[in-house]
Parts: C-alpha cells; structure tokens; sequence
DNA sequence: TATACATACCTTGAAGTATGAGGTATAGTA
DNA sequence: TACTATACCTCATACTTCAAGGTATGTATA
C-alpha cells in the first residue's frame, strides 16, 4: 500500500535517530515528535518508520534499551553504544558526500 | 551480492539525469561519465543505473530519445520534455526539503 | 597479427527499507 | 460516557540501486 521508496529518503531515519539519541537517551512515542522538532517540521517520521529502526539498531548493537515503567505506562529508552557512533560518524560522513555532491549539481550553471 | 538500497541515493539517479539533459541533449554513456564530473567525483553511477532511469524516464513521458548514429556506433540522445522539467521541479524541490531538514537535524547543538 | 581498451548499448537477480494501516492498552479530560 | 494522548508493536508492499554479465564496433598498442 502506501507509497514506498520515497525520494531521498533512504538512510535518513537511521541517520536521525542515530543523532538524536547521541544527545540523549530518548523512547520511541518521543522520538516521532523530536524529528519533527528537529528538522523543523520538514520531515515527519511515523512509528511504522521508528519502532523497527529501534529494533534493528538495537540487534546491531548500536542501542541499548532499558524498560521503565512512568505514570503506569511503560517506556522503552534507548541509548547510543560506542559501535552505534561510529555507525552515526559513518552514516553522517556518507550524507555530508551524497548531499555535497547532489548539491553541487544542482548549482552547476544556474538554476532551472 | 552487491550492496543495495545504500543510503540517501533513492531518487538520486532520477534527479541528476533529469539535471543534466535539463541543460543539454546527452547520452546514456556521456551521462555516466558526467555525473562524476557534475558532482566532483563525490557520486559514480554506473550503466545498470542509468540506463534504466532513462528507460523509466522516457516510458513516462518525461524524456524523448533519438536515435543517431556516430562514427559507426549508434548513440541514443535523450532530451527532456516539459513534463519531465515538472519533474524535475517537483523532484528538486523535494530534495531542498528533505536535505534542509536532515542538515537541520545534524546542525543541533554542535557536532557529534 | 594479436591484444587490449574505450565506446555504446543492454538485462537480470538480489536485497534492503520507508510507509500507511491496523492492533493493543492505559491515563487523563470533557 | 466518549474521546484524546500516550506508548508500544507488526505487517505487506512495492520500489530502486547495484554489481555483474552480455553484445558489438573502433582505435591504439605490442
């Protein structure tokens, strides 16, 4: 269903996540609204989209999470291992090239 | 085998070939090679990537192909309609949001 | 002559991944 | 009572990049 491949959107809500999280442990229903904070409301990540880049991130070995019941609720936080931010630093290194590189042939010889 | 789905490339082929033919006529093999150039060497598609963005381009009514013989091989020229400027439009300012908000989301409270 | 490289087109299989929709359950509010 | 916010989760789908391999001609080199 839904549209699937999005442009340019590959990559991004690791990236996002990964950064975030390096701040501060952060929980899942949190992170959803952070991203749009963050990013200014330009991209809007649903739980579909968070919850299994937790799960896969943690299986790496890239997040630890740690249950804690707030207010009768159960909250699921996540934090950055050491692996996990070397894997930001690889990640980010590989947008700053595709985003340096898409943008430089964007510029070339004015725009459309 | 190879490495699939790499990030942040999704919808990245797309953009640069409608980029480039946007400015001039070019074929398949010369938009290899000129995506390295345009993006100073920092993204190399290779003919398994291009000719089928063009294919999928042209079969959407956002390119035209000519067929024109050179020096005994036969080139196939592709040149953008106004469809595929639309696109490119479209495409190009998809690519300003979500790059805007990822360089956002990494700006926040310095560097990792 | 033989060998190699550049040009120029093409197809195929594999594999990952964002998305929307749907599901469960509790707490607070109107 | 009903609705909203919180908070977790799964699933099917379909799209797309990529490497590798294939064909064929022209040109340069040994």
């Amino acid at each position: 269903m839904g549209k699937t491949n999005p442009p340019f959107m590959t990559g991004v809500p690791e990236l996002l996540v990964l950064r975030l999280l390096s701040q501060r442990e952060m929980y899942g229903y949190e992170l959803v609204k952070s991203v749009r904070v963050v990013t200014s409301e330009a991209i809007s990540l649903g739980e579909g989209v968070i919850y299994p880049v937790l799960h896969g991130l943690e299986k790496a070995g890239a997040l630890t999470a740690k249950r804690k019941p707030v207010n009768g609720r159960t909250r699921v936080y996540y934090a950055v291992t050491p692996q996990g931010r070397e894997r930001l630093e690889r990640l980010s290194g590989e947008w700053d090239r595709v985003s340096a590189g898409v943008d430089s042939a964007l510029g070339e010889a004015g725009r459309v």
